[in-house]
DNA sequence: GTCTTTTTTCATCAGGTGATGAAAATGGGT
DNA sequence: ACCCATTTTCATCACCTGATGAAAAAAGAC
């Protein structure tokens, strides 16, 4: 209609259209991925069109449906991406916390094991991963297919957890266990995905991007609330 | 194009269009704001059509231009119904305990006064209410406008919290309390917006709905993290 | 250098989007 | 019974949405 768009585009990709060789196609799926990363991060599913993705990965909208098919799909992959690193390191945590502490665990020391990686991962991994994980405290928060999603990807480490405290605390009863995860994971997401909210609401005095000032803390509240609930229970 | 939508609506109003007394124009209008209230709870704000809303409500689009303005502008309508309603309730119940324990408050009495108002409106005040704390969940982790959006409503009673707080241990310092005030809003948040996560995760054993076991369990959890944050620091 | 396969672009579709202006229907005031 | 203000409907606009099929361009095989 107006102008012809320059087929300009960010990367040190050549100008031509055509294949440029297997190594440039697997880097442009994952500019992609990375473009609609942000962007779902930051205005959900529904929030962004598939033009914006395009536009900001610097690629033809046609692309997107040539390497991921359905817009949906595209944000599974996205989903998915980061989704089993994380549950690895997380495994990988867990598996050397029981291995250090095998006869004297405590429940801090658990809940160290589980959420220090995350907040490890989202300091040292870029802002992909920040992205990432404001992401998945939207979906979290997703009363529609969040609680579905968030299952069927971090279910199995959430069990493993689980059945370590009640290793801990053999008298504790399921039922709290779940509840306190519960009330756990909402500090946790809420935590990781920075939202800015406490830096305004303290007047400057802390800092949503000061995850140390959260590890300094988080690990600690969470075990005396387990330990609180537990105690009131039994 | 296809045939002449038929002039059905649910509610008992009369068959033609046209101006149907003050009452009943009020009446839509809550009828228009509840239907919303669902859509955005649900799906978010860009998840949702205003053809949507108006197919719900059972009227035509052109009414909620009409009676709200750009779509945007309906969302904050929706908002801000019950966000006044919900500060004065928190108001109160500070109020009462402040009086009834003046000399004797506890930290767990302080933050049961904060969040107790919340799980009773909850459970007495019917489906809306639950969309609403569903909506509020979901807006608090929105990057984008949430944090913005979070602080323009809700700021004054979390600062009042936060006094009180302050007044219970004079020892303790803002930035720790700030992070708890946190940490508390994330599991608080996560448990009212009832996404069913927890009832899968515990294969039957808790269910999101039951906001009995959040109170039994939430209050305690959060003050004993709270005292925990507080005296590792002091 | 040709031929084949893969990648990228272009043009476009069918339908949905928020929004608006004018007309129609209604009820209250007098 | 008439008018007038208000509410509701209708028809439509300009634009955007996800998605697709065919053509063009490039890289590799031989």
């Amino acid at each position: 209609m107006t102008a012809a768009k320059p087929p300009s585009r960010s990367g040190p990709r050549s100008g031509g259209r055509g294949r440029p060789s297997k190594a440039k196609g697997l880097d442009l799926k994952e500019t992609i991925l990375d473009a609609a990363e942000g962007l779902f991060a930051r205005h959900g599913f529904y929030g962004v069109t598939t033009r914006q993705v395009a536009a900001e990965a610097g690629v033809d909208t046609a692309l997107i449906h040539y390497y991921f098919g359905a817009k949906r799909e595209l944000f599974d992959a996205v989903f998915l991406r980061r989704a089993e690193i994380l549950n690895q390191a997380r495994e990988a945590s867990m598996d050397a916390y029981l291995r250090a502490h095998a006869g004297a665990m405590t429940v801090e020391g658990v809940i160290e094991a589980f959420i220090d990686p995350l907040l490890r991962i989202s300091q040292d991994g870029g802002a992909g991963w920040k992205s990432y994980f404001a992401l998945v405290a939207q979906v979290n928060n997703t009363p529609a297919w969040g609680g579905e999603t968030m299952t069927r990807f971090f279910d199995p480490v959430v069990h493993r957890l689980v059945e370590t405290l009640k290793t801990v605390r053999p008298q504790a009863e399921y039922r709290d266990l779940y509840w306190c995860y519960q009330f756990l994971t909402g500090s946790m997401m809420l935590a990781l995905s920075e939202t800015g909210r406490i830096d305004s609401l303290s007047e400057g005095e802390c800092h949503s991007s000061d995850l140390e000032a959260v590890r300094a803390r988080l690990f600690a509240y969470c075990a005396a609330g387990f330990e609180a609930v537990i105690a009131r229970a039994g």
